[in-house]
Formats: C-alpha cells, structure tokens, sequence
DNA sequence: TACCCACACTTGTATTAGAGTTGTATACAT
DNA sequence: ATGTATACAACTCTAATACAAGTGTGGGTA
C-alpha cells in the first residue's frame, strides 16, 4: 500500500501550528522554504497546506503568505460591524420592528440613571430571516431625542443618530426565564432561558445618553468577549462578534 | 519563520506607546526619525502606525505628527470582572471545593482545543458564604499541570499557577437551563436558567493552555463588561446567533 | 500691537521599482 | 492517482522619491 505524502506532511504541520511553534498572527515559512525542509515539491506542500485551510487551522493570502487563523488582532476594528451587517454578510435578512414609540415619563431607576424624567423609549424587536433573536427597549433624554422619528429608529442604529460623540458603555449580562411577553415576542416557550442585558452608553463629557435592555432567547445566541490580560494595549477588546 | 518587519515594528511601538514613554503630551517622534532610528523606510513606519491607529492608540494630524490617542487606559478596562471579583470586592468570602481532580485522556473537543489528549481535568465548585455560585470545570495540558496538587488548585485561581505568559482569553456566554447535575449542585431547581460560558486562555505565543466551562444560577450572577472607548459599532455586536 | 508671509517641518498620497510570495495551469514521471 | 518540474500571473512588502497640504514659528511691515 502506498503512503500518501502529503498526509503525512498535513499531520506534521497540524502539530506545529497547533502546538504554537508557529506563533498566531505571524508567517510560517513560504512553501518554497517548506519543500526544501521536507524534500518534496511546493505542489506536495500546497496540498498539506489546504488541508489545513480546509480545517480552518491555517489561512493564505496571496503575496503575504500563510498564517496561523483565528485569533487575528491584527485588523479587528476598522472592520467591525453591527451583528445586523454581520447577518447581512451571510445571507441572512435582519429587520427592525418597532412596537413603541413614546415620549413619556421614565421610570424611576432610569430618570435615575439618565439624570431627567422626560424620556424617549423605544421598544423594538429584531429579526432574522423572519425569526426574531432579540426584544430591545432604548431609553435617551427627551431633550436629544425631539428631532428622532419612528422611521429613523426603525430605519438606523440609535447610535448613529444621536448627535453626541459618544466615549463607552457599561454592560451587564445575565441569565434569566422569559416572560409570557418576552415568550410570545421572541416565539420561545415561557419560561425558557434567556440573556438579559443591560447597557448604559455614556458621551465623552461623561453625561449617560442611553440606557438600553436586550432581550436574546438563549438557544440561539451567545456573547462572544475577549479578555486582554497581560496586554491592555492591544485592547480593542470589549464585545466582539465572531464567527 | 519569517516575520513582517512592520509587525515587529508594530509591536515595539505599542510597547512604548502603552509604558507611558512617549505619553508626554504630545507626540511621538516624526515618521523620518523612526524611519532612521529603527532602519527601514517611511511606508514601513506608516504601516505599523496605522495599525496602532486602527486600534485607537494613536492618532495623527496632518502637518502636526503622531501623538497618543486621548484616553489612555492604565489598567486594562474591557477586561471582564468575574462573579468572582465581584464578590471579593464586595467583602463576601469566596471559597472552592474541588469536586473532581484528574489526570485522563480528554473528550475529543477539548483535545482538539489543546492541541494534546492528556490533560488535567479539574471540577470544582465555588461558593460564597456556604452558598454555591459557580460550577467550573477547566481543563489543562498534562505536561503543564504535572506539578499541580488537589491543594494548589483549592487555594489559587488556576491561571495564576501556570507558570508561563498568559497573553488574553476568548469567552462564550450563553443562556441554558440548568440540567440534573448542576441543578443538585447548585442548590436550584431542575431547569432554572443559568449562565454558560466557556473561557479559552492562550499564552503569548498563542497556545491554548486552558478551557474551562462554567455554569453560574442566573438568579444570582451578572456578568459586567466595561466598553471603554466603544466604537458606535460594536456597540449592538459582541451577540452571535448559534444553531 | 496687529497682521501677513515666507520658511521649515510635518503628515497624506502617489508612483516607480525590485524581490518575494501565493494562485494557477501545463507537461511529464512514477 | 500521486508526485515533480516549470512557467507565469497577481499580489504584498519594502525602498526610494516626489509632491500636495496642513501646522507652527519667526520676522517683516503697517
């Protein structure tokens, strides 16, 4: 029985890529070098290689080279988009439904937070292909809020439309059972769990523009955070959508 | 292996950048200075410039030069408090009782993640003032853990062990209900939501080195996460929908 | 004093060129 | 079917150069 050489080759590689002898986010060796080193010719290496690809160990770009994949920090930010264009990329068809819009007086632990009774709420609920992943309710200051419509809302992020440089978010995130509302809005059974998330946007002179409460049913969604640990410098950290 | 000169470039810059030794409120030295002192063209500077600009460290005006973007964060925001943290803060007294503390060949997904199939399997229970908060099970290289006791894990967070560099961790947080075992453990009824996470800590050469799951009651958990200098953006992301 | 302007220096952008890399195809040997 | 050898296209990286456009400074002028 023959052996196939380039298997072999694959199964050596797996190992070096996934024991970190080469270093995530760096090159490994051209195959010009790798057919030297293993004797065999650049197309035999080419075939180790998109094995690996295939696995998703490995990726390639042509005139750059091979890199380890995952884990690239190397261009996360500019890139970074809404979960909404994300869904828009694969495929999938993201909509917005606004069920209220109001002008109204705030409850007391967002007049609160917010540092004014008077407040724009907006509950909207997000789909996907027709099945809704999220139940979001937005609170912001009257007084930012006057010249928003229910068409801009439902048309944009309210990120976008509020005219404040904003500078951050605090963010919490926790588990709980849906409600008979939140049940019959997201089509899950009452009861079932859900991630229930608070988030506070604040502007950079520090004054909190947004406070917002999301909703996910927890059979299909899942945060995705990564931590920085020794490197606060390459933090572009915060919450990161992947794939 | 070879290495992009303006990643190299990237990185000692970053370095000096996050250390404070350019911070002097204005600016770093201009792009032909570099360009002369670390040997290599005006692109090659630019290029790693701009990665650091991508990642908001830097920024730069035209005719003026490159300075630190404001807003430096010291102590790494964006880096996520643990239930744990949060409990010490708040002056409970945390405590874990190892349930299991084994040494076996690991289930094919965790030997996957590892890149090896011998590891340490640790399950413990966290608890504060006698009241369970937490259901962790982490799993580590054998050849990693070999100086390890029952004792050092009861009494230590297990990444402050390992003796090597942890560079940053990617986590996973989802809603569930809880099933038989967790629900015992966890002093909750069978079904209640709870948090699911899954933590994978890499060192600075990019090795995964630890996995580890952990179910929290939802009744009583929250997680915080802190966006410091939160791009609009990313602002709805961090959310991925699973199947 | 108040204003204007030239000058040096900076970043922003574009072009050229060379070497090195992956992507792809073809022909040939085992 | 598998592997080798070769050639070429397309792309990236880096260097070198040039120029446009913005900033800060200082000196001259009214």
């Amino acid at each position: 029985m023959r052996t196939i050489r380039y298997h072999g080759i694959a199964d050596e590689l797996r190992m070096r890529v996934s024991s970190g002898a080469y270093a995530a986010g760096r090159v490994l060796p051209s195959e010009s070098e790798m057919s030297a080193e293993f004797g065999v010719s650049r197309v035999t290496i080419r075939k180790a290689l998109e094995i690996l690809r295939d696995e998703g160990l490995v990726d390639a770009r042509q005139g750059f080279g091979w890199f380890v994949a995952g884990k690239q920090v190397r261009q996360p930010l500019g890139r970074l988009a809404t979960i909404e264009d994300q869904m828009r990329d694969s495929g999938m068809q993201p909509e917005r439904r606004i069920l209220e819009f109001v002008f109204e007086k705030a409850p007391r632990d967002i007049a609160l937070v917010l540092a004014t009774p008077h407040v724009l709420r907006v509950s909207r609920l997000n789909t996907a292909d027709g099945e809704p992943f999220a139940l979001v309710t937005v609170w912001c200051p009257a007084d930012l809020a006057q010249h928003l419509s229910r068409a801009d809302v439902e048309r944009s992020p309210f990120y976008e439309l509020l005219e404040v440089p904003l500078s951050g978010a605090s963010q919490t995130i926790g588990a709980d059972a849906a409600n008979t509302a939140e049940a019959e809005l997201l089509h899950i059974p009452l009861g079932s769990p859900v991630l229930r998330c608070e988030r506070i946007t604040s502007t950079t002179s520090g004054q909190v523009v947004l406070v917002s409460r999301h909703v996910f049913p927890g059979h299909r969604t899942e945060f995705v955070v990564d931590l920085p640990y020794a490197q606060p410098s390459i933090a572009p950290s915060g919450l990161r959508l992947v794939d």
